[in-house]
DNA sequence: TCAAAAGTGTTAGCGTTACACCCATGC
DNA sequence: GCATGGGTGTAACGCTAACACTTTTGA
């Protein structure tokens, strides 16, 4: 790492790249923008930006996500670093390394566009398809993430508001693995795992506008669940 | 992304690190460096070097590897990214992003120290501490990162030769999770679980000297362990 | 009174753990 | 023979999946 020349080589850029996720009408959702310009100029692709050089790919990740969301506070958001894409010719003007994130947000307000994108949308993830660069694969494996994550952490909490009804949790696993889950087993699963969820005292809401309403949760401290919540596997439950 | 100029901003370099382990007389060993220049000039490093114009990420962190452990064929080792570090001011110098890898050797040849390194050690992991840089969080990281995949991967198989025994195996798992396994289970869930080990028909090696025998294996192919091959839980098994 | 949604109980089956036991080899 | 390490068998336990059932609300 010595004797080297910071001037000598073309410049690396760094860039922080978002898969935002959200649930809306029972379906994962991703933030797309329409790029303005040339390459891939008409096409959607991630949400993202330049690093600055004051800050970590993490705070420039963060305030990406407030600008590209409209949101006023990002900041209690959950925000995980997925992998960083650095081959040569990702990008055809310049050598660029992108830090790509992944974010979940609870709803979904409507995008409207940050300063460097045309247009922001909110779409369906199986429909996000044919991306500019290479966010085809970075939305990818930013997909496999999540769903993998739901297992082993906490993590369907972010998907939900702060105060949740258990039926909206299990509808965040449902709808991420694409799998129906038996209510009375995930009610039990939650409840018997230390630090997932935490109840809310005497809180209760109505869900569908009939039955009975349905106690309120908070997200738990745990950062990692014990006993993990598997996936059902493809064929037959038992494998 | 758009409007952006390459040379206005001081510029960015990036650089790929490594955490390499291998097991030595049944305890975790890392290999670090001895830093020849200021800053953090006689400390202990991490392996890694600059990413060239021409190369990813992932080719320099192997080329690194190559130069560092003296190996002459680094192509089939496992290497994994970790995740990159940026925080402004992690190296005094300029801004420097680092791209984290681990990499998992079966044996240990005796490092030699590469061309940038003065001198290259094989260290008990409980030893590497007060690393340059933030080194001693990028082998946290990684030493935890590597124990778990060990849960639902089969990446144990790096740590052992192309041909190796149950036993073998057996010591990397109890030797990266500090934990004794039962052998006759541990020989079972193995054999159990599809894609892990494939049988080399007829092959046998004694281990200790004496004993009977072992049968040999080859790494499988599966990448993902159903059901996975869970750490036993600190105090008492079943939780 | 019915439908809808939340919540409780119960049982059969499976996987795991723990441990006893047998096999093959070198000394 | 005996120590050492590989390999097999098995019974008790715990967890989970599946599903029947009760409760509480709005219409």
């Amino acid at each position: 790492m010595d004797g080297y020349d910071k001037y000598a080589y073309e410049p690396f850029a760094v860039t922080a790249d978002l898969a935002v996720f959200t649930l809306r009408a029972g379906a994962l959702h991703v933030l797309l923008v329409e790029r303005g310009e040339e390459p891939y100029a008409g096409r959607w692709a991630l949400p993202g930006g330049f690093v600055r050089p004051d800050e970590s790919a993490e705070s420039a990740a963060r305030r990406e996500l407030g600008e590209e969301t409209g949101l006023t506070d990002v900041s209690g958001l959950h925000l995980e670093q997925l992998r960083t894409y650095s081959e040569p010719g990702r990008d055809p003007r310049m050598r660029v390394v992108s830090v790509a994130f992944a974010a979940l947000l609870p709803d979904a307000p409507e995008a409207h566009g940050g300063s460097d994108a045309a247009r922001a949308r909110w779409t369906p993830y199986d429909a996000a398809r044919q991306l500019a660069f290479d966010h085809d694969r970075i939305l990818a494996d930013a997909r496999g993430r999540v769903g993998a994550k739901l297992e082993y952490t906490g993590l369907a909490t972010a998907f939900c508001p702060p105060e949740f009804t258990l039926g909206e949790l299990q509808q965040v696993y449902e709808t991420v693995w694409g799998a129906e889950l038996d209510r009375p087993n995930f009610r039990r699963k939650v409840l018997a795992t230390p630090g997932f969820v935490e109840a809310v005292p005497g809180a209760a809401r109505l869900t569908g506008g009939r039955g009975k309403p349905a106690a309120l949760y908070r997200a738990g401290t745990a950062a990692a669940l014990h006993p993990p919540l598997l996936r059902p596997t493809p064929e037959g439950p038992p494998a």
